[in-house]
DNA sequence: GAGCACTGC
């Protein structure tokens, strides 16, 4: 019955898009549609609450440009569109896309990338809301763990992760006629490795509509990059923000922020407080004192009530939600109340306060560095960009005139400042871009045309490390095994531990093992509770390593998931328990795709933490430390000092340690570690030990070539036998 | 004897 009526329909549907071709509509046939009183894509009556929302779309900055925007497009492959905050483009240029487009009636789709994925959820719903339609249909989203699309979708909201990883899969990105890249001064890696596939598609494919969106003046970048793209600029709907700068540089700027802040409070009118600082021990610290002295201040009579609220991003959901909580109201008649949110980076871009008027800018922040001569990748805590400068101040302007004090020169900010800051790929350790790269079929690497190319050393390093690992052949065409470890959003080292897992019979500890790695610490130390959290960390302790007691956390969790205390109870952080849980859920699925077996050791094997141990060499075999007989240890493949980091299970000294990261904060940490015995180095499907001459000259070398020689002539022994 | 800026698959 249904299905007959639905046919029926079908063939009464009006041809709402009759006259229109495909990228020759004019913005006039599109607002007709809009404007009609029944949506042309479900054929059914528009909403009232679609009217109102449409009027205020209307009036957003991009809306007067609508018209431009297709003349451009009909006439480029490529767009760049600069659209400063609160222009609109986020939301209305896939829909002006999706009237152009036309996608619908050829089953094709219009993806627009976000670098988040809250960001990617919330967009979605919006436009959904705005077309009048249910999220998941028409209009959906996919991040990782959750594809909301159906086979109705048209227009879909992504991370730039999902896109690349697709084109993983369909080197063309056939299933779209139109991308949009939002957010692209954002520098992340997929982007910059999307606008470069991007660039390439599009030699062949003609079909295809890119728009690359950004928010920064620095367009013109952008628009080189992309064979002199034609550029749209669309005006943002902001307020001014004054800006301040100190006549001197200031020696301490935790406490020039404070007494910033202070000052602020006790001169300046209404108005909510952000303050910029580098990490989460810093920000309490200063959330303390701010506090200590707002206090102080009050009693005085001096200045009104005032709330500190500390933001970073390993803060619980609960906590984090403070900082949306309204100022405390002063006095009548006496000084304003005031909120002050002390935060990292997090809110110069994911998080979007309302209220905030002032805005304290030290001109720093923790930035991940990439040394590839030493093959670290670290936090260090450097100058921001002018771009990022910019970024913060204007958030004092979001809700009325602001203002911004930035705790440095002007002169600083003129000549030391750099324009933007460094994309991502120029700091990173490429291993993983690399075999992205393979699997999406870009073969030479050194002649990819990024828009800003990694230092060669790092791309070598890479290519090192994957040629070692089995994922490339010395030529560097990729092998079975590198396909097969592309497969898996995972880090090179932890894919192909899992995927050698099955010749050693224990995939399910190691799938267990991967998943706790590849999320946030599940171990938690608050600070005064550092006694009961080692306590209760000391339960799930396994002699021989950390990867060994991640896995008895997990399985102690597994038992008491339906307990909601057991969790805290055990100083154990529940989002990261969670997040393994789906990590380990969704490798699964692609162990199964693959073919990979499932076999487990623990339970039937009194062996089990060798066998564990011996398949995660299988994958880390080159990080590896050796104890010298100073008594401090070195890693074999650099010489390099480290240190066993205090966390870890392993209390005794075992000459030879194999690490998952090296970290460099107060000095060179070896962090999450198992004991390992020197000959299973051997044992691996590599000949990284078979030859030693590349190694730097040290103690550990030097035992390597003992055991080398041992293990020859009991070999040649037993040849004999 | 300890610090994880922030994202993402």
């Amino acid at each position: 019955m249904d299905v007959k009526n639905n046919t029926i329909d079908a063939l009464n549907q009006p041809d709402f898009f009759e006259g229109m071709i495909p990228r020759k509509t004019t913005s006039a046939q599109a607002e007709k549609l809009e404007d009609g009183e029944v949506n042309p894509f479900t054929n059914k009556p528009f909403s009232k609450k679609y009217k109102t929302i449409l009027q205020g779309r209307r009036k957003l900055p991009v809306h007067d440009q609508r018209e431009n925007f297709l003349s451009l497009i009909q006439s480029s492959q490529f767009v760049v569109l600069v659209g400063e905050t609160g222009s609109g483009k986020t939301t209305q240029i896939p829909q002006y896309l999706v009237y152009n487009e036309l996608s619908h009636l050829k089953g094709k789709q219009i993806a627009c990338t976000q670098p988040r994925r809250v960001a990617a959820m919330s967009v979605a719903q919006r436009v959904a809301d705005e077309m009048d339609v249910v999220l998941g249909q028409e209009v959906g989203y996919n991040i990782r763990f959750e594809d909301f699309t159906s086979p109705k979708t048209f227009l879909k909201y992504m991370t730039d992760g999902m896109l690349l990883r697709e084109a993983m899969s369909d080197h063309t990105l056939s299933r779209y006629s139109a991308i949009v890249l939002d957010e692209a001064h954002e520098r992340t890696l997929s982007t910059d490795i999307l606008m470069g596939l991007l660039k390439e598609i599009c030699k062949t494919r003609k079909d295809l509509q890119v728009i690359i969106m950004s928010a920064t003046l620095d367009a013109g970048k952008f628009q080189k990059y992309f064979n002199d793209a034609p550029l749209l600029n669309v005006p943002g709907r902001t307020f001014p923000v004054e800006v301040f700068y100190t006549s001197e540089a200031e020696k301490d700027y935790v406490e020039a922020a404070i007494r910033t802040v202070l000052q602020i409070h006790s001169n300046e009118p209404e108005g909510d407080i952000l303050v910029f600082l580098t990490g989460e021990e810093e920000i309490e610290t200063a959330c303390r004192e701010i506090k200590w002295e707002g206090e102080d201040l009050m009693r005085q009579n001096k200045c009104g009530p005032l709330m500190v609220v500390p933001l970073y991003s390993t803060l619980s959901p609960v906590a984090q939600q403070k900082i949306f909580a309204a100022a405390p109201v002063g006095r009548p008649g006496g000084p304003p109340g005031r909120k002050i949110v002390v935060s990292t980076n997090i809110a110069e871009t994911s998080l979007t306060i309302d209220g905030i008027v002032y805005v304290i800018d030290p001109g720093l922040s923790k930035q991940k560095v990439y040394n590839p001569r030493i093959r670290i990748e670290s936090l260090l805590v450097s100058p921001i960009s002018k771009a990022s400068a910019q970024q913060r101040a204007g958030r004092a302007g979001r809700t009325r005139p602001g203002k911004a004090y930035r705790l440095y020169t002007e002169t600083a900010f003129d000549e030391e400042l750099l324009e933007q800051t460094y994309p991502e790929i120029m700091r990173s350790n490429l291993g993983n871009v690399v075999l992205q790269l393979k699997q999406l079929g870009i073969n030479d690497l050194v002649r990819f045309d990024f828009m800003d190319p990694p230092a060669p050393e790092t791309l070598m390093r890479a290519l090192e490390l994957l040629n070692y690992l089995g994922a490339l052949e010395d030529d560097t065409s990729m092998t079975k095994t590198g396909r097969l470890m592309a497969a898996f959003p995972l880090d090179p080292q932890l894919s192909k531990m899992l995927i050698e897992s099955p010749n050693h019979k224990c995939s399910n500890e190691i799938l267990t093992i991967t998943a706790l790695i590849s999320v946030p610490p599940i171990f938690v130390r608050p600070r005064g509770a550092e006694k009961p959290a080692d306590a209760a960390k000391a339960k799930f302790v396994h002699q021989d390593g950390d990867h060994l007691t991640l896995l008895n956390a997990f399985l102690e969790y597994k038992k008491n998931e339906r307990n909601p205390q057991w969790c805290r109870k055990n100083f154990i952080n529940e989002r990261s328990m969670k997040s393994a849980v789906n990590v380990r859920k969704q490798l699964l699925r692609v162990m199964e795709k693959k073919g990979l077996a499932i076999t487990s050791v623990m339970g039937n094997n009194r062996f089990y933490s060798t066998i564990i141990r011996k398949a995660i060499c299988s994958g880390y075999f080159m990080q590896v430390a050796h104890r010298e007989p100073s008594g401090h240890y070195a890693t074999l493949k650099d010489n390099q000092p480290v240190v066993l980091h205090p966390s870890s299970s392993i209390k005794s000294k075992p000459e030879w340690i194999l690490y998952d990261e090296i970290v460099l904060t107060s000095r060179t940490y070896i962090r999450t570690c198992v004991e390992v015995n020197v000959d299973w180095l051997f044992e691996g499907t590599s000949d990284y030990y078979t030859d030693l001459s590349s190694f730097p000259n040290c103690d550990g070398k030097r035992a390597l070539e003992q055991v080398i020689k041992y293990r020859k002539r009991s070999g040649d022994r037993k040849k004999k036998i």
